[in-house]
Formats: C-alpha cells, sequence, structure tokens
DNA sequence: GACGCTCTCATTTTT
DNA sequence: TGAGAGCGTC
C-alpha cells in the first residue's frame, strides 16, 4: 500500500504521531508545528492505513470554526466517507446524545439550548423574584457561580455540603431555583449540555457502553483548554478500550479563568499509563528572532511542560519596540507602519493589531479612519445575539415549545402590545403558587379572568396570537415559518419604526435570518424537526460578527481571539504594566503565568514582523494614567529587540520637567496631541501635551534616524507660555 | 410606554 | 470617558 501522500509532507516528529501504534497519545504541539495537520493525517492513517472505519473514530474541537476545519481537511484525504465520523465541539456533541437520548436524560423532546445572555436573564429574574438586594449580590456572580458548580460536575445538592457562609449560601440558593425552572421549562445551558451528557453515561452504563464500543478511537484538538468535565466526559467514554490522542499546548492555556485546566495535560498521563508522549517543536509560522524572544518570555513560567520551539527559517527582523507618549500616539504609529507596509505591495488583511481588552480598539480605530487604512473589528455582537434576531427565535421557541418560560417572557410585550410588568408578576407569582409553566398560567388567568379587563384583553390577544402562529407555520418549509413569524408577530413593524441607521439594519438583519434558515441544512437530523434543529443551531453558533467582507482590511481582534491564526505583521499594542499583565491577573494566583501565556501567543502570532508597543500615559476610565512598559518586555532578550526610543530621547535633554511641557511643531499650527508631525527643515516630532506644575513650554524638536533608532538631534525652546 | 436623566462601572469569551 | 442599566416623568 502506497501511504507516502499521507507521509511525504511531514517532519520526522510530525510523522511519528501519524503513524504512531495504537496507542493513547499526547502531542505536545507548539504554536505553528503543524497541530491541525497532524490531526487530519492520524485520522487519514487510523481510516487508509490501520483500516478503521470512520464509523469508530470521534473528533473533539472548541469552537465550531475548528470543527469545520478539521471536517472540511479530512474529507480532502479520505473523501465523504468523512461523514460517517463524529467531529464536533464538546457541546454539539453532547447536544447530539441529549436528543438521541432525551428520555434518559430526562428532558422533554423539544428541549431548547439557551445561551449565555438567556441565562443572565433568567438568573436576574431569579434573583429579583427572591427578593435579593442586586447591590450585594450581582447576577454575574451567581451566572459565575452556576457554571462554575456545573463545570466541576457539581449539582446543587453536592455543593449543599459546603456551605460555610452567607455569599454560599444564597448562591446555592439561586442554583437551586435555577435548577427548577429549567427542568420546569425544558431548557438546557451550555454547562447543563456537558453536564447531562455526563451523567447520561454516568448512570446509564449500558448507553454508554454502547458508544464506548463505538468509538474506538478519540482524538481531542487544543487539549489545554478542556475543564474538569470535559475531561471526566472524555475519561468515561474511553474507558479500558479507546484510545485518546491528545493535542495540546500548555503554553497557550489562556482560558482558565473559564475553568480549563491545564492540569488535565498532567493526569492525562497518569490516567492513561501507556500514553506515549510526542513533542512538535519545529515551528514553520516565525522567524528566529521571533521564535527566540517568545521561548525566552514563556521560560519565566513555572510548572511547564516543557518544550522548546525551533525553526530553519531565517532569524528575520529585530522585533520593533515602540514607547509611546500616549495611547493616541500609539494608534497614530501602528497607523503610520502599516501605511508603509501597503506601500510596500503587502496586503492589510496580513497585518494584525492585538490588545488586551476591547477597550483600547476605540483609539487605533479612530486613528485607521484618520490614516483612511479600513480595518475590521473582531467581537462584539454575534449574528445570533442581536436583540431582534433573539426576538424572533424566541418566538420561534415558544411556540416549539410552550413551556419555555425564558421565551414567554421574553416576547410577551415585544413588541409593546399593552401588557405592563404587573401583569407579568402576577403571571409569574401563579406560575410558582402552581407549578406551571407561564403559557398554562397565562390560559387559566384569562379563562378564569384574574386580571383587570384591559390587561385580560392584552394577553389573550397575545394567547391568541401565539396560536395563530404556531397554527399557520405548522405546515410551512423553515424559511417560511421564520419569515411568517417575523411578520405576523409585529416584530417587523416595530422595527420599521425604529429610526435611523439602527432600525434599517435591524430590518436588514431580520431579512438575513431568513436567508439563514433557506440555507439551513441539519448535518443529521438529530432533532425531530426541523424548526428545533435550527433554533439549537442558533444558540449553539452564534455566527460571525459581522458579514464576511472581502475587501482588504487590517484586522484588530484581542489577543484571547488571535489564538489559532497568523499574520505576516503583528502589533501587540498595550504593552504596559496593569493592562497587559492585567491589573486583576496580577492579584489571582497563577494569574501572571496565564497572562504571560497570552503574550506568549501573541507573539507567535508574527510570521516576519513583530512590534511590541506601550504608551507612556493612556486614557483609561476617563483619567489619564501613566504606568510603567510592561514586565513581559523586560523578560525578553535585548537582543531581539529594536528600541524605537523617541520619548527617553526627548527627555532627557529637556531641563523642563516632562509633565508639564507641550511640544508642538515650529508653525503655529492646530496640532492634535500624538499628532507625528514632519517639517522639511526641523525634521520630526510628536505633540505631547501634560498638565503638572502649571508651567506650560512650547518647544521644537527635531529628530534624526540613525540606524533603526530615532534619536533627538536638537531642540529649542521657542516660548515659553 | 417612550424618553431622558443619573448612577455605576469598567479583562479576556466559546459554547 | 462612555455604555448600559435603572428609575422617574410626561
Amino acid at each position: 500500500m502506497d501511504i507516502s501522500h499521507i507521509l511525504n509532507d511531514l517532519n520526522d516528529k510530525q510523522r511519528e504521531a501519524v503513524s504512531a501504534e495504537l496507542t493513547n497519545l499526547q502531542i505536545l504541539a507548539g504554536a505553528g508545528s503543524g497541530k491541525t495537520r497532524v490531526l487530519v493525517y492520524r485520522i487519514t492513517w487510523l481510516i487508509e492505513v490501520e483500516k478503521v472505519s470512520p464509523f469508530n473514530l470521534l473528533a473533539v474541537t472548541f469552537t465550531n470554526k475548528a470543527a469545520h476545519e478539521m471536517h472540511q481537511r479530512i474529507e480532502k484525504m479520505v473523501g465523504l466517507i468523512a461523514n460517517n465520523m463524529w467531529i464536533g465541539t464538546f457541546h454539539s456533541l453532547a447536544h447530539r446524545l441529549l436528543r438521541a437520548h432525551f428520555k434518559e436524560a430526562n428532558l422533554s423532546q423539544n428541549f431548547q439550548v439557551i445561551d449565555a445572555d438567556d441565562q443572565y436573564r433568567l438568573i436576574k429574574r431569579i434573583m429579583r423574584d427572591a427578593g435579593l438586594d442586586e447591590a450585594k449580590w450581582s447576577p454575574k456572580q451567581a451566572q459565575w457561580y452556576i457554571n462554575s458548580q456545573k463545570d466541576e460536575g457539581l449539582r446543587p445538592k453536592d455543593s449543599a455540603e459546603n456551605v460555610y457562609d452567607e455569599f454560599t449560601e444564597v448562591m446555592l440558593k439561586i442554583f437551586q431555583r435555577y435548577e427548577e425552572i429549567c427542568q420546569q421549562s425544558g431548557l438546557v445551558d451550555f454547562s447543563e449540555l456537558l453536564l447531562r451528557a455526563f451523567e447520561l453515561w454516568r448512570d446509564h452504563p449500558e448507553i454508554c457502553l454502547h458508544y464506548r464500543k463505538r468509538f474506538k478511537y478519540i482524538l481531542v484538538d487544543e487539549f489545554q483548554d478542556t475543564n474538569s468535565l470535559q475531561y471526566e466526559w472524555l475519561k468515561l467514554l474511553a474507558g479500558q478500550e479507546s484510545k485518546i490522542m491528545i493535542v495540546g499546548d500548555d503554553d497557550q492555556s489562556i482560558y482558565s479563568w473559564r475553568g480549563a485546566r491545564i492540569d488535565n495535560m498532567h493526569s492525562f498521563i497518569k490516567d492513561f499509563p501507556d500514553t506515549k508522549i510526542i513533542k512538535l517543536e519545529q515551528n514553520y509560522r516565525s522567524t528566529g528572532t521571533i521564535l527566540k524572544a517568545a521561548n525566552t518570555l514563556i521560560s519565566h513560567n513555572n510548572a511547564r511542560l516543557g518544550k522548546n520551539l525551533w525553526t530553519a527559517s531565517q532569524e528575520g527582523d529585530p522585533i520593533a519596540v515602540y514607547a509611546a507618549f500616549n495611547d493616541i500616539d500609539e494608534a497614530r504609529f501602528i497607523a503610520d507602519q502599516i501605511k508603509q507596509w501597503q506601500e510596500q505591495g503587502n496586503r492589510l488583511s496580513e497585518c494584525a493589531i492585538l490588545y488586551r481588552s476591547n477597550a483600547q480598539s476605540r483609539v487605533l480605530e479612530d486613528a485607521f479612519i484618520q490614516a483612511g487604512i479600513p480595518y475590521r473589528i473582531y467581537g462584539g455582537l454575534r449574528f445570533f445575539e442581536r436583540a431582534e434576531i433573539k426576538d424572533t427565535l424566541a418566538y420561534l421557541r415558544l411556540i416549539s415549545q410552550i413551556t419555555d418560560d425564558a421565551a414567554f417572557e421574553r416576547i410577551i410585550n415585544t413588541p409593546t402590545r399593552g401588557i405592563g410588568l404587573r401583569t407579568v408578576d402576577f403571571l409569574r407569582e401563579q406560575a410558582k403558587q402552581t407549578q406551571q409553566s407561564l403559557w398554562a398560567t397565562a390560559k387559566q388567568v384569562t379563562h378564569l379572568q384574574l386580571l383587570p379587563a384591559r390587561a385580560l384583553s392584552a394577553l389573550s390577544n397575545f394567547l391568541n396570537l401565539i396560536e395563530n402562529l404556531a397554527n399557520a407555520i405548522q405546515c410551512l418549509p423553515l424559511p417560511e415559518q421564520v419569515e411568517h413569524v417575523i411578520h405576523q408577530s409585529g416584530l417587523y413593524h416595530h422595527y420599521q419604526n425604529e429610526k435611523g441607521e439602527k432600525g434599517r439594519a435591524r430590518l436588514e438583519n431580520l431579512e438575513e435570518l431568513v436567508t439563514a434558515a433557506k440555507q439551513f441544512e441539519p448535518e443529521e437530523t438529530i432533532a425531530n424537526s426541523k424548526l428545533t434543529a435550527f433554533l439549537t443551531h442558533a444558540a449553539l453558533e452564534s455566527g460571525e460578527t459581522q458579514a464576511d467582507s472581502y475587501s482588504d482590511c487590517a484586522q484588530l481582534m484581542t489577543l484571547h481571539s488571535a489564538k489559532g491564526l497568523e499574520f505576516p505583521l503583528v502589533f501587540l499594542a498595550g504593552m504596559e504594566e496593569g493592562l497587559f499583565p492585567h491589573q486583576m491577573c496580577l492579584e489571582e494566583a497563577n494569574g501572571l503565568e496565564e497572562e504571560r501565556r497570552l503574550c506568549y501567543v501573541g507573539m507567535t502570532r508574527a510570521m516576519k514582523k513583530l512590534y511590541l508597543c506601550y504608551a507612556e500615559s493612556r486614557f483609561l476610565h476617563g483619567k489619564e494614567k501613566s504606568q510603567r512598559s510592561s514586565r513581559f518586555i523586560s523578560e525578553l532578550p535585548p537582543s531581539c529587540l529594536a528600541e524605537i526610543r523617541m520619548r527617553t530621547q526627548i527627555s532627557q535633554p529637556l531641563s523642563l520637567k516632562s509633565k508639564s511641557a507641550t511640544l508642538v511643531p515650529i508653525e503655529n499650527e492646530k496640532y492634535q496631541i500624538g499628532q507625528y508631525v514632519k517639517h522639511a527643515k526641523f525634521g520630526s516630532g510628536i505633540i505631547i501635551n501634560r498638565e503638572g506644575s502649571g508651567a506650560k513650554a512650547r518647544l521644537q524638536i527635531n529628530f534624526e534616524q540613525v540606524g533603526s533608532k530615532w534619536l533627538m538631534t536638537e531642540y529649542a525652546d521657542l516660548e515659553t507660555l
């Protein structure tokens, strides 16, 4: 048999991993070492060489994007038989199991998946109902508590033993009530998907055995991101017989704040004693310099599994460090560099600006607009998270499962139809007493005429509306169901009345939803109706942030969302103590190490050229703040860095207190603070403005570029104000 | 029920 | 600084 097409384009280590004997495998795959390739080729190897049926394969990822990509690449290698294997995220696989075994999992057939926002609303409502002081107990906290309990595999009854303080007591109470409501309404949140799926196997060994026999080979991507529950789930599935291959990089674990446990990588070796460990250390992405710097940085972390990336590619340019005067100057500098990059004939989409927190994007955007650089920001509201979309989906949810109280509450008065808070409160109270869904309660209340006439008529109009919608769409194909609901619910009309750009965008989104329904093809009929499948799809796969723009754009995103991507030109902006590493992380145990890993992730995104930027002072929370440059910069080998030291060079010769100086170029024109000014005769400089002692000065600064550095050659005090 | 005022708060985010 | 939530008023 010819196996060259599988092995030829792999290096020794990759080949070793791909063609390893049928045992448990732990692949430590450094950044840019061909991790996905190894996974895909291993699957191909199993199918073509080891003659494993795709039916016996399970591949697990964390994001839908990764799952899709893997599926496509496998299909390219082995053809359509790839469709026989299960590939998906932990959540989508768990969901699939629960649909198949809803009875054993104690769920209703039409159970709905709710996203984090739905969950938040539900919790908030519960807390209000319970009359909890919102200043003292925040819904966010409660949400975090509930999810982290579930992520540890704990139910309220498990946590009940550990109540020692008021906080836990209150949280537990909310947790309990939350569970009751979800169970009653047939709602399943993200953590619940995993926990239920776990319990399904734990409590029904026969079902577990069935899947154990089926999935003889399990492959897990980004294993360093698994939480306790996901790992337990995998262990349960693997049992003694199945073989697991995990691929991960402990140095790129940046989600511990979300429950991910790097420890799972250590545990794996203990829990699966015959595990073979293979390290992929050859990096195909970055230059030698970037890699050397990244390696040095991450070596400051303790408790690593240990691995050192190397590359056969060239040294490349040094890493440029730019000390900006302030955030505006930083943004301007980045925009300038990007402009130059573009003028050299490169594409904008090849550069990424990475930052620690979303708030940083604003100044960058301003600078890009000014410089006329098109950009794209990742993050923000995703398609299925938009209010108008969620409203429509809530109608559909309620129709497909009438017990869905969360959906009921969302739309009972959206668009407004005269059902006020009082009516809703009354319904809630009644529902609580009778242990019924809001829908059933509302039916009863209208029947028994328990409300004032006006409220009663509004309520029964609403009930009729839902019933009519349900009848009308029963036999329609999915896209028409969606369209019908959008119009007949009054939502379309409602958003039509919203003025301005916003309203138009919303209508467009609603139309887009119909299109999405048209294009929606459920992978398999796991759900009992296409509508249910579509609703789940919407919850599990919240969609892209923006419709794909094909124009050439600079890419702005947080460091977290840059994971898994690569760019020829990368800027890390805001390399300041307190911002990166973030203040809040410094207060947590092991917080600093995770920040360092985040920096490592950021640096290793860069292929050719990397810039590290920090601002001497920055506007934050409405105040100007000065921070030292990030310790991460000082942890890098100086030989890898080239500083662009404008600020230091200026401040030294200035006899004025730098905090009270205003720099402007020669002509007395209007310039913005932070603006970079070039003057034919006097060179170039940056305008800063600091309030301090009260004294202000107007200065002219001349610069000269010497090698890769900017040096101040002379300055003149033009005028003292 | 819409609008506007005030208050608070401010990492990272997939599913 | 500025977004979002809550609250009071018309």
